[in-house]
DNA sequence: CTAATCCTTTAACATAAGATAAATAATTAC
DNA sequence: GTAATTATTTATCTTATGTTAAAGGATTAG
């Protein structure tokens, strides 16, 4: 468990005690592909990062399963609409390769925040990026034709292809999976 | 500058000598429709309150207009994709009917951070639901019609039709103006 | 290793939305 | 109040993506 306070180390340094603070709220799970990490219909309670290995946020839509994000090694992965309100989530995890996660306890991590400050910064900082990550990407659905997107999303994960499954990457993209097969067929 | 406090309070309550501190670097703006409250090719380093009247952001793609966001009354709008990264914004701030605004100093403001970890705290919480709102934003439009997502839009802000052109609607909702004036058409 | 299941592609047809142009309608400037 | 400008609608044609169905590949379970 050192990726992660590498990770943390990008958005704001932590003291000796605050890591340690962390660490005592962190679990490691090792899961395999297919799994699911957290499923519907509970309220979020847990930050995850990813060590090694591919997860993705999903949900049913009017039965068709929908991919919300993915994430990647050393990323975190939160369901933050229930994390933030409290709402039960409508939405699972589910992991897309054999992968090693840290589970950060998110109610016992928000109680830290009383103590360290610097903890409730360096959170205030990973999701301010992921705030801006989510209002790039809404530009990017808006104003880009699918082909566009999947080059896009291919050149900025170049390794997606071997990792997750085609038909993933088409809700995620916002079309249909025979969309996406014409898009790749036209290269 | 009574309301902004009202509205802080919806996310955590400040104690008067916090107060005080934002007050400090606050300064309230009185413009007129269709004036830039910030324009292109700046850091932005303020965040907005608006006491009264209506703005949104709104960039250029390929030479069209796009808007980004709207903001109603008792509601915060900031670029964050530049408050966040100190990237120059290749976004501005416009405004739509005749509105009081309250500009807040950004860099004053985080510092006030390290005094006040209160205020930290508040505008983490502030930025956490608006976070929340733009991954629920992503869902309406990447899996509801053009037609779904005007109708969502208008019940969500039914006074939206007097206070801002079709034009900029179609553009938020990611349709050209041709396909709005059909969509209407319909009913 | 084989069968069963799941994933991906291809084809044919349907439909929502884009592009362009022109006609009205509404607003703004003088 | 009128002209000029800007916003909105309507019409026509085009195109990207959706829908359904079926076939071919790949992966998984036993």
């Amino acid at each position: 468990m050192k990726s992660i306070f590498q990770y943390f180390q990008l958005y704001n340094s932590l003291s000796k005690e605050a890591e340690n603070a962390i660490t005592e709220i962190c679990s490691i799970i090792e899961i395999k592909k297919n799994q699911e990490l957290q499923t519907f219909g509970h309220t979020c309670k847990t930050i995850y990062y990813i060590n090694k290995g591919t997860a993705r946020i999903y949900y049913y839509k009017d039965g068709i399963d929908i991919t919300e994000s993915f994430a990647f090694e050393n990323n975190i992965i939160a369901r933050v609409e229930s994390l933030f309100t409290g709402n039960p989530s409508r939405k699972a995890i589910q992991i897309l390769e054999d992968s090693e996660i840290v589970a950060i306890n998110a109610t016992q991590l928000f109680k830290l925040y009383d103590t360290y400050p610097e903890i409730e910064r360096l959170f205030r900082k990973i999701f301010e990026v992921a705030y801006v990550d989510t209002v790039n990407r809404i530009e990017g659905i808006q104003f880009h034709s699918a082909e566009e997107r999947y080059n896009a999303l291919i050149s900025e994960e170049p390794n997606i292809l071997k990792k997750v499954p085609l038909k993933h990457i088409a809700s995620y993209l916002g079309i249909t999976q025979v969309s996406l097969s014409r898009i790749r067929a036209i290269k």
